[in-house]
DNA sequence: TATAAAATGTCACTGTCGTTACAATTGAAC
DNA sequence: GTTCAATTGTAACGACAGTGACATTTTATA
């Protein structure tokens, strides 16, 4: 587990001793396939930290609508965790991969940062990288047409999983439509498209990189 | 300049010592019309508050894109603030009324951090606000038509400006378009429409909206 | 192995938004 | 007060993505 914090990046840089007293203020819990990260209108804020497994998170849209906003594994962060972040929740996670999160309330925090006031830094760093892919995101959607988006953001996932050898991203098509406000027949056109001039391979239920140069240039294609 | 501080949401809360130090290790500046508020490519970090004026935030997107964000006017807070936050910096903001900024490096942060640790707890703090705001775009951008997603950024610009009395928005129909995705057409079209069913009031560069809840039946309509 | 569930490939039709262009209006600067 | 730039109103056409439906393939479950 604490292999884990310490290869976080938004933990990357900061004394062990940080990470020493995550583990040992935070409360470990394991999540079976369905059950929700945090209750919608859960009330106590605090923080989860992904150790093992995968949860899709969801945005709420107006119209008691759901948004599937990204998927969230090992070493990511969920939750609010101040005081004054503000009204409801927003991000609900749903596990879909049996997982354990170690989870630190508030008053856990506030016991943290009272001793080693970097972890609000640390939280600073990570809501900050939050930010930047969801306004990545929100630009990427605003002005890349469908074909341009999708590029982008089979990007996007590879950026994500460090690993640069393993480019097989493992998300239906179904997932990714939602993901992107486009149809699954739509998805499917394009990607399709992209297989046949040799930029990926479409497996079931799953897509591999082959051309990540090509991708990028239709990304950034113009018009 | 210590009432904007003290009066911005992501300072409630904290003892005036706090806004005290912010502005005397903080550098004031001012800008002209048209003038970045960090140059592209700047690589020393820190942050900016707006005491007076109005910016807009421009993402970069894939092939050498702009998106306008959003409107950033005073208390708000613009760029990244740790050296975690990673990657070139994403999002610039240009000046667009004579500005006054309060200009808070990074040494000068460490410096206040050092004396009073909350400064991170509230720079985490307007980082998760932030990320809200991009989320929720995020969201809005994927899971509603331009009808839609029309009504819900006005109310959206409702909400940020905090004067529930004052139901004008100044913003032209081309600079929403470039905000939301859309062609003017299509905002004019649409805005044309919910002026026709009394829910605003379109005037040369302003829009003023008469009935909030229709526009929410409108933002939240499903299908 | 048999069966069900999930995911993919494909179709014609429809609707909506983008494109391009021009006219009319408003506001501000001089 | 006049001029000019910025903004808004409007039109015909085409492209492209959404809808809904169905067949096929793959994986997981019994």
């Amino acid at each position: 587990m604490a292999e884990v914090l310490r290869g976080a990046p938004w933990l990357a840089g900061y004394p062990d001793d940080l990470v020493n007293r995550l583990v040992s203020e935070g409360r470990l819990h394991r999540l079976n396939v369905g059950e929700w990260a945090q209750a919608e209108g859960d009330d106590r804020p605090g923080l989860s930290v992904i150790i093992s497994g995968l949860l899709h998170s969801y945005c709420a849209a107006p119209g008691d609508r759901e948004v599937l906003i990204g998927l969230v594994g090992s070493g990511s962060v969920i939750g609010h965790a101040t005081r004054y972040s503000g009204g409801p929740r927003l991000v609900t996670a749903v596990c879909v991969e049996p997982s354990t999160l170690l989870e630190l309330s508030e008053e856990a925090l506030d016991r943290i940062g009272a001793e080693a006031p970097h972890i609000w830094q640390a939280m600073a760093g990570f809501a900050y990288a939050h930010m930047r892919s969801a306004v990545r995101m929100a630009a990427e959607v605003i002005s890349l047409r469908p074909r341009e988006r999708i590029a982008a953001r089979l990007l996007a996932f590879h950026d994500h999983t460090q690993a640069k050898e393993q480019r097989v991203i493992k998300v239906s098509q179904e997932l990714l439509g939602e993901m992107m406000g486009l149809t699954r027949k739509t998805i499917n056109h394009h990607l399709s498209n992209f297989e046949q001039a040799g930029l990926i391979r479409v497996g079931y239920g799953k897509i591999e990189l082959i051309h990540i140069d090509g991708l990028q240039m239709i990304a950034d294609r113009v018009s």
